[in-house]
DNA sequence: GGCATTTGACCTCAA
DNA sequence: GTTGAGGTCAAATGC
């Protein structure tokens, strides 16, 4: 049963934050798209049935013949704005596009072969090992910069394998944003059953199919909730019964059992309670499902005390080394795109809340483990501070019979090393406290729209401070607004309301635990669509581009884009002038003022 | 037989 | 003290 015998999820695993979602929009499947681009590229597994191994062509051609449109949309779930640092060093270095090639293009183009590879195959999870190693290989002077850049930005990599029926394997990127919206993560979607005859070459045991299809789906729900109207049009344009129910293997990699459901007073979604296998582990996690089966809400309490159980789902991780990660580089690797949770262990599982909410899980546990009892309420200005209690956070395992907060429903992400994601709306910091338990402080923001009443706070975890946790309240009652500097960045923004917290399908607030090696300030400001990025020319949206969760995709469709956000280093050594050489607005340079004005007052 | 899920009943707590 | 809702238990059931 949990017997996982490696496959997608194991790849889903290993890269927390990217994911992977299935859309009738693109319909060529990841696995197709392994096999034809792999093909072109040579070595790597492809299905032995697959029509795509005799289909060699360049991604944009399968994806122009099944949509029509010539393009792949690569777009990002909603306000994804929250900054992502600029590159330090021009995207181009890892990722130059010759003038007069669409991104789209290059993917065809042998070029980008190696980008093909990169592309994460939702069963090997080699995505992000190809493109550290790319990437550690653009500039050994910088690998160390890198390396710590990639944690940030690769972390945030995430497979979504979305439980879907057997429908002709479709695929789509989405570039999911953060935020409300909370993810800033690719999303690849596959169907499952695609997924899994590739995985496996032949069909997984039932319960392996339900373990990975839950697995998948309770990424893929929240993401879907965070994109909700947003992603909602591409992932969401056929339901998914819900048949799968959440297997012992969760997309996290650890072990969980179910051991209650209730229908909850207000919702229609019955949420499911789950406890972590493990002897005497006290994690908890509760899982709400929309009647589709989507996952609305998942909510962790506690903190593991134990590694991951190895991962049988490795397969999938074999297969991700098969697709060339780097030996000689693990070190290049960011830990937590393979889902180091602070044990130190290297684990190609990443959990599925990691992805937005997978690595998010564990990340977020750890930081629960740091107790963050207690604590300075932040009462006058954010007298809704209470109930933007991260459940689980501060109050471990709750005794059977306590109560957790409901309001705002929060869920967790964990990016890695990125900086806090910008999710595309504009924030205006009115205060920070340092909460008990945290000597890093909490920041505090208001959504700049008139009478718009979202607010969130972000802050570092305790345990590290590359790792970022941005709580969303509220509802956003407008658009999100066009970037500065750029016309027309709400073209692919979510739709107002996906942070809703009463639609029932509506994006909750979320805490995005992300790591950043930026302050959060910086990375507030830092993430900007690059002015230079046409929309008409690129098949990408902004959106991607903005998406600074989103590893290396976004690099696809913005050539000086958040491809990838390295060098952190230079980046805190020469922030302004990065922003400045990458064409972001400089956004950041009024909020700044504003932030110190309250600060003075608050602190 | 073992393990996981389901589900009604019970417990705890806050209003 | 009562009530209602969330959380948990544990027997029943299924795989």
């Amino acid at each position: 049963m949990a017997s996982s015998s490696g496959s997608l999820d194991t790849s889903a695993n290993s890269h927390p934050n990217f994911t992977f979602s299935t859309h009738p929009f693109m319909t060529t499947s990841f696995s197709e798209l392994l096999a034809g681009d792999n093909i072109n590229n040579n070595n790597h597994n492809h299905h032995p049935g697959s029509a795509a191994i005799d289909k060699p062509r360049g991604l944009s051609d399968r994806i122009a013949e099944r949509t029509g449109s010539g393009v792949p949309k690569f777009k990002s779930i909603p306000p994804p704005s929250l900054p992502l640092s600029p590159p330090p060093i021009s995207p181009s270095s890892y990722f130059a596009i010759p003038a007069g090639l669409s991104p789209a293009e290059l993917l065809d183009s042998p070029v980008l072969l190696n980008a093909s590879n990169i592309l994460p195959s939702p069963t090997t999870g080699a995505f992000s090992a190809q493109a550290f190693n790319w990437k550690a290989a653009s500039s050994g002077q910088n690998q160390q910069n890198i390396k710590e850049e990639d944690k940030n930005n690769f972390s945030t990599f995430s497979f979504q394998t979305q439980p879907r029926p057997p429908l002709p394997p479709t695929t789509t990127f989405l570039s999911s944003a953060t935020s409300n919206q909370t993810q800033q993560s690719w999303s690849f979607q596959e169907a499952t059953t695609k997924q899994d005859s590739y995985s496996s070459g032949k069909s997984m045991v039932k319960a392996e199919n339900a373990s990975m299809q839950s697995y998948s789906n309770e990424i893929a729900s929240v993401q879907t909730n965070h994109n909700s109207g947003f992603q909602s049009d591409y992932s969401n344009n056929y339901h998914h019964p819900q048949t799968q129910t959440l297997s012992r293997r969760s997309d996290d990699g650890y072990n969980w059992r179910k051991y209650g459901q209730k229908q909850v007073k207000g919702s229609e979604n019955p949420r499911s309670y789950y406890k972590c296998t493990y002897p005497s582990c006290p994690t908890k996690k509760k899982v709400e499902r929309s009647l589709d089966g989507q996952i609305t809400e998942i909510v962790y309490k506690g903190t593991h005390n134990h590694p991951k159980p190895q991962a049988t789902r490795r397969n999938s991780s074999s297969s991700a080394s098969s697709l060339s990660i780097p030996a000689s580089n693990p070190a290049e690797i960011p830990d937590q795109a393979f889902a180091s949770h602070g044990n130190g262990q290297m684990d190609s599982v990443a959990t599925p809340e990691n992805s937005s909410i997978s690595m998010g899980d564990d990340d977020f546990e750890q930081s629960s483990q740091k107790t963050r009892s207690g604590g300075d309420e932040f009462d006058e200005d954010e007298p809704d501070a209470k109930r933007w209690k991260i459940e689980g956070e501060n109050e471990g395992i709750s005794a059977p019979g306590s109560r957790t907060v409901r309001e705002p429903r929060v869920v967790v992400q964990t990016t890695s090393d990125i900086d806090i994601l910008d999710d595309g709306y504009r924030w205006r910091k009115y205060g920070q406290k340092v909460v008990k338990g945290n000597p890093n402080p909490r920041s505090y923001y208001k959504c700049t729209h008139p009478g718009c009443p979202v607010r969130k706070h972000v802050e570092r975890a305790s345990h590290d401070l590359r790792a970022v946790i941005t709580t969303y309240e509220g509802k956003h009652n407008h658009d999100v607004p066009a970037a500065r500097g750029s016309g027309s960045h709400s073209v692919n923004r979510p739709l107002p309301n996906n942070t809703t917290n009463s639609a029932p399908t509506a994006i909750r607030p979320s805490a995005i635990t992300h790591n950043t090696n930026n302050s959060i300030n910086n990375s507030l400001q830092n993430f900007r669509a690059p002015p230079s990025a046409p929309e008409g020319q690129s098949p990408f949206t902004l959106e991607m581009l903005q998406d600074p969760g989103s590893f290396g995709f976004s690099g696809f469709g913005n050539p000086m884009g958040s491809y990838m956000n390295h060098h952190h280093q230079q980046q805190q050594q020469q922030q302004q002038q990065t922003q400045s050489d990458n064409g972001f607005s400089s956004r950041a340079k009024e909020e700044p003022r504003d932030d110190m004005f309250l600060e003075s007052l608050l602190c």
